[in-house]
RNA sequence: GGGCCUGUAGCUCAGCCGGUUAGAGCACUGUGCUGAUAACGCAGGGGUCAGUGGUUCGAGUCCACUCAGGCCCA
């Protein structure tokens, strides 16, 4: 071996390495090269694939949920960029809405609308604007250090002018098909944000264990004496506004008499667990027999005129919990309001905007709703009209912002007629691809089948304007929705080019309605869902502008979102397409479960257990971040979250593929290989051209099998086949091939170096959507520097494709074989306490089927060097040095036999093994009796195993079995004290910091023995440990080792040996 | 109250069409190997496969119910 000094071609590498050092510096070379907007820019012109970002509120900081999301966002569109299709990534920004308000309230100290009014709605909404961008630098150094490769340069936001004029388009689309209306229904309402709620904020806001006062009322019934109807409530405050009480008509009534004379009613169900013992009951009913019955109203506070206080019928009644008696009040219920208006019933509305009773309800005028309840309750039972009170714990609603409980209330507000479409939602959602599957036809398609108006309306301010005017003349019923600025001129008469499209602007913009009156808008401004759900559409300005961009982008390939957005953005986007376009908004969907703490309960600010995702980025770095989220649990589960699992994936995988690359760079360097010397390109070299060796062969099959597999993962959407199989080979690769082939790369042997270039470089391009930098910290140093044609990054070259003439499945087949063979032979060494530096005679395997036993003779050497044996052989019942058994098999025997699988295994395991064994290895069935019964038993139906008999230790798993011999000849001991000798050699050439190639003088000061075993074996040790002099020192002749040198001292066999070494 | 999902070793997760002795990684203990590896190999301890009942020759796997957690709806 000569040494020549040449400059390295690759740049060194260290073994240690900083990630996220690593990861800074690769930052920068995408920022210098411009990576990001060249693997858009340099292809144009391929086929598109659309992606869209589901914006973010950047009112707030971004939490490692946001991480998660990101990571999964960004793999499709790296992978499809490779694939050669131009892919804009647009961002966007969400900046509408009642979150933005509130944090901008809070910041002001104002509560309430009144005081927003009085603080001034321009300046209100000015403050607005600039909250919602608070954090854009945060989240925009976020996204690039995690390496989410979206745009936001050109990010849409959804409060520029563009993008509320498209907005106003979609709702005039919807005005024409008249599917927006104006309607009366019972809303979720907050009364402190002065704003009904949608149905997907409402779910927002649930929470389990609300106390609530339980109350059971009694209504005094007309012309019974001392009779009453006895219903329940837990909203004492809505029953001045009472109006009927319900039953089930088919439901069984009791009237019963309580110990104090009082009559009663109420469901049969119901009596024994609601009444007070001692009651007797006087007559079985049922519910429609109850029906009209009238009763004496509880108040009178509203002069009414229709007949009403008496009982209906309502097929929601359940005996599930109260009396079987439902206390009716239209104004805040939403089954009361349909009953209501089933049977004429005046709707009572009590309470104003704010939650408080209006003047009319002396006792409590002014006063909040929720406040009043205890008081209502006592006034009650002062009355004597109130049989029990206590409190309850349910499930209730509040503001999911302002944590204050909502009210039901009946509430004029506008609507887009949704479920109008609904057959149309469920059907276009058919054709959409949901991971995971579940969602499509459960989470999501029950919330389609159960669909409902969508509540658009908000009495806000900052937020899309409904672009409705309306007639302020006395009775008029006049209304226009305008549809662009353009026509808003138009009306106006006047040029409007600087109009701010928000509120208080377009509130002063006017003209005279045909009936006299003036147009004026209408306060309300959009649900922020609706923003977001148009942005197909909005971020584009369409139809005023980009009408072919939007053709290209009209629909997504791929949006990924957490489950919360199944009643979010999931719905909003499925809804506003559906409406106006007749089709789905998008074609494949990952749904993310939520990320839970490491002890698996929610992250929440409150419990102090988030996790801050700088400081995932700033210990363990993005990839190992990413790695983890992808690797971690299937999407769709929800996954527990910490820094230490982050950490396992560095030291588990992320190292394991540095140390094989920097193995690779080193012996590269030294052997002064070079892969442009052997062929033009190294994109485009073929590492099979040039190798016979079997461990190549292997590594490249398996790397195709590779390649196909991530590839066919990619194109469904499975993340998890696209990245665990990758860490499965890269521990093959370090510790099966590389560790197998280390002495053909300390030759330099250029097939093996060619080969794991070739390796390592495709492994950095299938890492290239998942883990970014790694995979472009390889490709730089083993593509970029050495080929000046190579595309500058990965993320700019082409995606590797499968060499299906590279692909052996026998061969992978046969070295699982191995492994699981040198795995069993490794075990009964360390049964017989055999360390591997002593070679045995022999191995015995036994496999399962005859094509195992043929895998293992085909890379027999392999199996003789791993295991450090002379000879393999086959367990095989024929020969004397094995105990045999039958096993018959369950699947098959249990299949033809059925219940007598049991009887015939009890059966053979009593017959004599060998008898058995013999009739089956010669391909004969056996006839098998048990009670009376014969069962054929053929040879493919049972498995013959057989277990070597004794000077074997032995190992065994799932049928397989492998046994060493533990007998040691004199010439194996001698070789294994060889060994032995070298890797103490080794050692102190380590310890004298040598080079790997310098020539060395070995000096072994031992007893006769030891050199009996250098006459036999001296030729070894001299070459393993290149030493050019092998001087035997012996002691009793006077002979020392020379005292300068470190010496070591070792045991062979009970003989004391001292070695040291000099540079020649 | 209803729907969807989840429940397998201390932790994170595999486990196919029901079929041989339920696996991997981490952690722990012991041991071996090492001229790439912050690694690696081997062994050990650690499991009522959440529970109960059912179907079946056979259930972690299929069915029913229950419990716990998560999410959603009312």
């Amino acid at each position: 071996m000569t040494q020549t000094k040449v400059e390295p071609k690759f740049q060194a590498v260290k073994a240690a390495v900083n990630y996220p050092e690593m990861e800074e510096k690769i930052l920068q070379l995408w920022r210098d090269q411009d990576v990001f907007q060249r693997s858009m820019r340099e292809r144009e012109g391929g086929p598109h694939y659309v992606f869209y970002e589901g914006p973010p509120t950047a009112n707030g900081r971004p939490g490692i949920h946001h991480v998660l999301a990101r990571a999964f966002k960004d793999i499709f569109p790296r992978y499809k960029t490779m694939n050669g299709y131009f892919v804009q990534r647009r961002g966007g920004w969400d900046t509408h809405g009642l979150p933005v308000e509130i944090e901008v309230e809070k910041r002001l100290g104002l509560s309430g609308k009144q005081q927003i009014e009085a603080f001034g709605v321009e300046e209100f909404n000015r403050r607005c604007r600039e909250s919602t961008m608070e954090y854009i630098g945060e989240w925009e150094k976020l996204t690039e250090r995690m390496a989410f490769w979206v745009d936001l340069k050109t990010a849409y936001v959804t409060f520029h002018n563009e993008y509320v004029e498209s907005l106003w388009w979609i709702m005039r689309q919807l005005w024409d098909k008249n599917l927006l209306f104006q309607g009366y229904k019972v809303v979720p309402y907050c009364p402190r944000c002065g704003t009904p709620l949608s149905s997907h904020e409402l779910s927002l806001g649930y929470k389990e264990g609300t106390v609530d006062p339980s109350v059971y009322v009694k209504f005094k019934v007309l012309d019974q004496e001392n009779t009453y109807l006895l219903a329940w409530t837990t909203t004492p405050w809505t029953l001045p506004g009472n109006v009927a009480l319900a039953v089930g008509e088919k439901l069984a009534y009791v009237k019963v008499r309580e110990a104090d004379g009082t009559l009663l009613y109420l469901a049969a169900a119901l009596a024994e667990q609601v009444l007070k013992p001692g009651f007797e009951v006087l007559e079985q009913l049922k519910g429609r027999d109850l029906l009209g019955m009238h009763y004496e109203p509880l108040y009178r506070f509203y002069p009414v005129e229709q007949d009403y206080a008496y009982v209906v019928a309502g097929d929601f009644v359940s005996t599930d919990d109260g009396t079987g008696i439902v206390h009716i009040a239209p104004a805040f219920g939403q089954d009361d309001m349909e009953v209501g208006r089933k049977n004429n019933l005046p709707l009572i509305m009590t309470v104003d905007a704010a939650g408080r009773f209006k003047a009319e309800v002396q006792p409590w005028a002014g006063v909040f709703v929720k406040t009043a309840d205890p008081d209502i309750t006592a006034e009650l039972k002062s009355r004597g009209l109130l049989y029990k009170a206590g409190t309850m714990e349910h499930t209730y609603p509040f503001c999911w912002r302002c944590d204050s409980p909502l009210l039901y209330y009946a509430k004029e507000t506008w609507y887009i007629r949704t479920s109008q479409v609904r057959d149309q939602l469920v059907a276009l959602n058919e054709q959409i691809n949901w991971y995971p599957e579940h969602i499509k036809e459960g989470r999501f398609g029950n919330w389609l089948e159960n669909n409902v108006d969508w509540a658009l309306g908000r009495d806000r301010y900052w937020g899309t304007p409904l672009p409705i005017w309306k007639s302020d003349a006395p009775d008029s019923k006049y209304m226009e929705c305008i549809g662009s600025v353009a026509e808003l001129e138009a009306k106006a008469g006047r040029k409007l080019d600087n109009l701010d499209l928000h509120r208080p602007y377009v509130d002063n913009v006017t003209w005279t309605a045909p009936d006299g009156g003036t147009m004026r808008r209408v306060t309300e401004v959009a649900d922020c869902w609706f923003d977001s759900g148009s942005m197909p559409v909005a971020q584009w300005h369409y139809p005023f502008e980009n009408q072919a961009k939007w053709e290209e982008q009209a629909q997504a390939d791929y949006i990924c979102e957490a489950i919360d957005q199944t009643r979010g953005w999931f719905y909003t986007l499925h809804a506003v397409s559906t409406l106006l376009f007749d089709r789905p908004a998008y074609k494949n969907v990952i749904c993310l479960g939520h990320i839970l703490a490491e002890d698996g309960s929610k992250m929440s600010k409150s419990k102090g257990n988030v996790v801050n995702p700088w400081d995932m980025m700033n210990d363990y770095g993005a990839d190992a971040t990413r790695w983890y989220m992808y690797t971690a649990s299937p999407p769709g589960n929800s996954r527990r979250f910490s820094g230490n699992l982050v950490g396992e994936t560095v030291r588990k995988f992320l190292n394991t593929l540095w140390n094989t690359y920097s193995f690779f760079v080193t012996y590269a360097n030294l052997s002064d290989w070079n892969v442009t010397n052997e062929n033009s390109s190294v994109s485009t070299q073929h590492a099979s051209d040039a190798t016979s060796h079997m461990l190549d062969h292997w590594v490249l099959s398996e790397l195709n099998l590779l390649v196909r597999n991530v590839t066919a993962a990619m194109e469904a959407y499975d993340v998890l086949g696209a990245t665990r199989p990758i860490a499965e080979f890269v521990d093959n690769l370090s510790n099966w091939y590389v560790r197998l082939s280390r002495r053909r790369f300390w030759d330099g042997d250029p097939a093996a170096l060619r080969t794991l270039h070739k390796v390592l470089v495709t492994v950095s391009q299938l890492l290239a959507p998942t883990t970014p930098f790694i995979a472009d910290e390889l490709y730089q140093n083993l593509v970029v520097n050495l080929d000046g044609h190579a595309p500058n990054s990965v993320h700019l070259s082409r995606w590797p494709v499968v060499d299906q003439s590279l692909i052996d499945e026998q061969l992978s087949t046969d070295m699982q074989m191995v492994q699981k063979v040198t795995s069993l032979g490794h075990a009964g060494r360390q049964n017989a306490n055999l360390k591997v530096r002593q070679p045995l005679a022999q191995v015995v395997v036994r496999t399962r089927q005859r094509e195992e036993r043929a895998s293992l003779e085909r890379l027999q050497q392999l199996v003789l060097d791993e295991l450090n044996v002379k000879r393999l052989d086959f367990a095989d019942a024929a020969t004397d040095l094995v105990d045999v058994s039958v096993f018959p098999y369950p699947k098959q025997l249990g299949q033809k036999y059925g219940k007598g699988y049991p009887k015939i295994r009890q059966a053979m395991s009593q017959m004599d093994q060998a008898e058995l064994a013999a009739h089956f290895q010669a391909g004969e069935s056996v006839e098998v009796t048990v009670d009376e019964q014969v069962y054929v038993i053929a040879p493919e139906d049972v498995e013959v195993r057989s277990a070597p008999r004794s000077g074997y230790s032995v190992a065994e798993d799932g049928g397989y079995l492998v046994a060493v011999t533990t007998d040691l000849s004199t010439g194996l001991v001698q070789e294994g004290y060889a060994r032995e000798l070298v890797r103490y050699v080794q050692q102190l050439r380590k310890d004298a910091n040598l080079a790997i190639s310098d020539r060395i003088v070995t000096y072994v000061e031992a007893s006769s023995m030891i050199h009996d075993v250098l006459a036999h074996f001296g030729d070894y040790v001299r070459e393993e440990t290149l030493s050019v002099d092998l001087v035997q020192v012996h002691p009793a002749q006077g002979q020392t080792i020379p005292a300068h040198l470190p010496k070591a001292n070792l045991e062979l066999g009970g003989n004391e040996v001292t070695i040291a070494v000099s540079k020649k």
